[in-house]
DNA sequence: TTGTAAGCGTTATCAT
DNA sequence: ATGATAACGCTTACAA
C-alpha cells in the first residue's frame, strides 16, 4: 500500500480511502486505481482487521460434527450461498461430535478473528462461549438447541417430521408402527420420538439402535411384530432397507425413515425429508442480521420437514400375514 | 498480551517468548501462564501472522466446485484431517465450475493471508496464480490438472479405473459395450472415455451427455445395441439406473458407472470406486511438503481406484436376446 | 478532501 | 535469559 501511495504520488491514507471507497477526489482515485492495477496490489484483509474499529476479518466460522457428511455439507454450502454475497468466506471445521473438539475448533476460529460462529453443537455446555460472545462475536447454534446458553437457534422440525410420518402410516391402517431411534441422549433422537409418540406402539420403541438390520430383525421377531417401521435417522434407515432386502420382507413391511436417503426414489423408501440448505442459510442470515447490529432476545427458528411419499410406505398391514 | 504482561510482572517479549514456547525461565513461564489462564488470554492469530517473519497464518485455502456435493466434501475432510494434525484451519469455496469464481475465491483467501491453496481447477488458464506463488503460497491441484501452470496435482487414476470397468464387461463376454460420459470439455471425461477406447465399440459412444435416460434411450434403439452400458459420472449413472428400472431392463443390460452412488450395494451397480478423502488427504501431504521448504520438480501422484463389482453388471452379452 | 501520525497485537532485533 | 523498541500493513482521529 506504501508502494501504491508512492507510485500514485499520494499519502497513504488517500490510499486507503480508495480501497475502501470513501469519499475522494476523483482523479486522485483515478491514479491511485492505476497504481494499484500495475502493481497488483491487494489489501491485507488480517491487517485491515486489526486496526478497524470492528475488527472486522470478513470471515465466519461453521463448526459441523463432519464437513465430510453430505447434510453437513450442505448445510455449508447454505451458509456459503449468504457468505459469499456479502463477501464472506468461512472456514469449516469437523468436531466429530466431541465437545473437546468443537471447543479446541471455537478457539482456533476465534484466534483467527472470525466475526461469527455457526455451531452444530457436541458439547454439553456451552457457557464456555459466553466469553466470545461478550467479545462481540455472535454466535448461531444449527440443528440442535444450545445447553446452558441462550443463543440464536436454527432446527430442522424433527417433531412435525416423525408426526406426519406416523399419521401417514396409521391412516394407511397400520397399528403396530414401531420406531428405531439413535442414541438417546442426542437432541434430535429424542425430539422425532417424541413427535410419533401416541401413535407408534410403546412397546415397539427401540432407541440407540446402531444397527438397523440388527434391530429390525429382533422387532420382527416379538409376539406381535410392527406391520410398519418408522426411523429416526439415516443410517438406521440404510441398515433396515438392507435387512428388508435380505429377508424378502421389502414389500410386506412398510417402512418410512428421517432424512432423505440418496436414490431414495430408486429404491422407493418414504422418507421425512429434512432442507439442509435451507438450514444453513437461515443461520447465516441470523448471523449478519446479529453483524449489523439486531440485538433482539435470541430468535429460534425451525425449518419445515417434508414427507416424501413413496412406494415402500405403501404396504399395507396385513400384507405380512396375507403373504 | 500487554495485560498478560503487566499482570505476570514480565515483559511484553518475555510473554511473547512465552506463548511461542522459546526458552524462559521455568519460574517466568509459570506467573505467565498463571497470567494467561486469570485473564482468558488467547494470542490474536492476525496479529501473529503480520509481524511473523514467514507471514505464516496457520490457513489453508480450498477451492471446489461445490462444498455441498459429497464427493469435494469428502476431499475437504481428508484436507482437513492432515491440516488439523497441524494446527491449521481450512477456508473452503465453492467455484460453481466458474473460472471467474475461481479466481475471485484464489484472490479472497490470498487477501485473508492463506498459507496454501488446494484448487480444483474450473480456469482454463492459472497462469493468474503465478502471483501467488511468487509471494511463497504454495498451490497444489486436485482432480484435475492445472492448465498453463506447473504445480503439484493430485488425481484419481481415470483411465485406469475405466479400463478395469471395460474389461471387466468384455470378459464377462459383452461386445457392444457403449460408453455414456460427461462433456468432452471436462478433462475427467474425456481420461474416462480414453481408459476403455479400445473395448468399448465407437459407434456407441455418447459424450456430452446431460440426460443419463434420454442417452439410455436413444442408445437401446440403435440397430446392434448395447449389451453394456459404462457411464463416465455419476449423475449419468443415476440418471441411467433410473431408466433402466422403468425399462424393466436393469437385469438384462450389464452397468457399471465411474464414481460409487450411494446405496451402491443395495441397488446392486457395480462402479468404478474414487477415494476422494485420500485424495484431500494428498493434497494436504503435498502442500505441507512445500510450506516445510520441499522444492523439488512439481509432483503429479495419481490415486488408485478400485472396481467394485456388484450384481448389476453380471448380466450376460445375451439376455436381452434370449429374454 | 487530503495528509500526518498514532496505534491495532504481535514478533524480531538488539542491547543488556 | 530478558527487556526496550521498531516494525508488520493497515485504519482512523485529528489537523490542515
Amino acid at each position: 500500500m506504501k508502494d501504491v501511495a508512492a507510485l500514485a504520488g499520494v499519502s497513504l491514507s488517500t490510499v486507503s480511502r480508495v480501497v475502501n471507497n470513501a469519499s475522494v477526489d476523483p482523479v486522485l482515485a483515478g491514479r491511485v486505481h492505476e497504481a494499484v492495477r500495475r502493481l497488483g496490489y491487494r489489501r491485507d484483509a488480517a491487517a485491515a482487521g486489526l486496526r478497524r474499529s470492528d475488527r472486522a476479518s470478513a470471515s465466519v466460522g461453521l463448526i459441523v460434527d463432519d464437513v465430510g457428511n453430505p447434510f453437513f455439507s450442505a448445510v455449508h454450502r447454505g451458509l456459503e450461498e449468504v457468505a459469499r454475497s456479502r463477501g464472506v468466506l468461512s472456514f469449516a471445521g469437523s468436531s466429530d461430535d466431541s465437545a473437546r473438539r468443537e471447543r479446541e475448533l471455537a478457539s482456533s476460529f476465534s484466534a483467527h478473528g472470525v466475526d461469527g460462529l455457526v455451531i452444530v453443537p457436541a458439547a454439553d455446555d456451552h457457557r464456555y462461549l459466553e466469553r466470545e460472545r461478550a467479545a462481540g462475536v455472535p454466535i448461531v447454534f444449527l440443528d440442535r438447541p444450545p445447553r446452558r446458553l441462550l443463543a440464536d437457534t436454527v432446527l430442522s422440525d424433527n417433531v412435525g417430521g416423525t408426526r406426519a410420518a406416523a399419521e401417514h402410516l396409521r391412516s394407511a391402517g397400520h397399528t403396530r408402527i414401531a420406531f428405531l431411534g439413535d442414541r438417546a441422549r442426542v437432541w434430535t433422537a429424542t425430539e422425532r420420538l417424541a413427535g410419533c409418540r401416541g401413535i407408534v406402539a410403546p412397546d415397539l420403541v427401540r432407541m440407540n439402535v446402531s444397527d438397523g438390520g440388527a434391530a429390525v430383525r429382533e422387532l420382527l421377531d416379538v409376539p406381535d411384530p410392527p406391520t410398519a417401521l418408522l426411523c429416526g435417522q439415516n443410517r438406521i434407515t440404510i441398515g433396515v432397507l438392507y435387512a428388508l432386502r435380505e429377508l424378502g420382507l421389502q414389500d410386506r413391511v412398510a417402512l418410512v425413515g428421517f432424512d432423505d436417503v440418496p436414490l431414495g426414489a430408486l429404491v422407493g423408501v418414504t422418507v421425512v425429508a429434512q432442507d439442509p440448505v435451507a438450514l444453513g442459510r437461515y443461520a447465516a442470515e441470523l448471523l449478519f442480521a446479529r453483524l449489523d447490529g439486531d440485538d433482539s432476545p435470541p430468535r429460534r427458528v425451525v425449518v419445515p420437514t417434508r414427507l416424501i411419499v413413496r412406494a415402500a410406505s405403501r404396504a399395507g398391514p396385513r400384507s405380512r400375514r396375507s403373504a
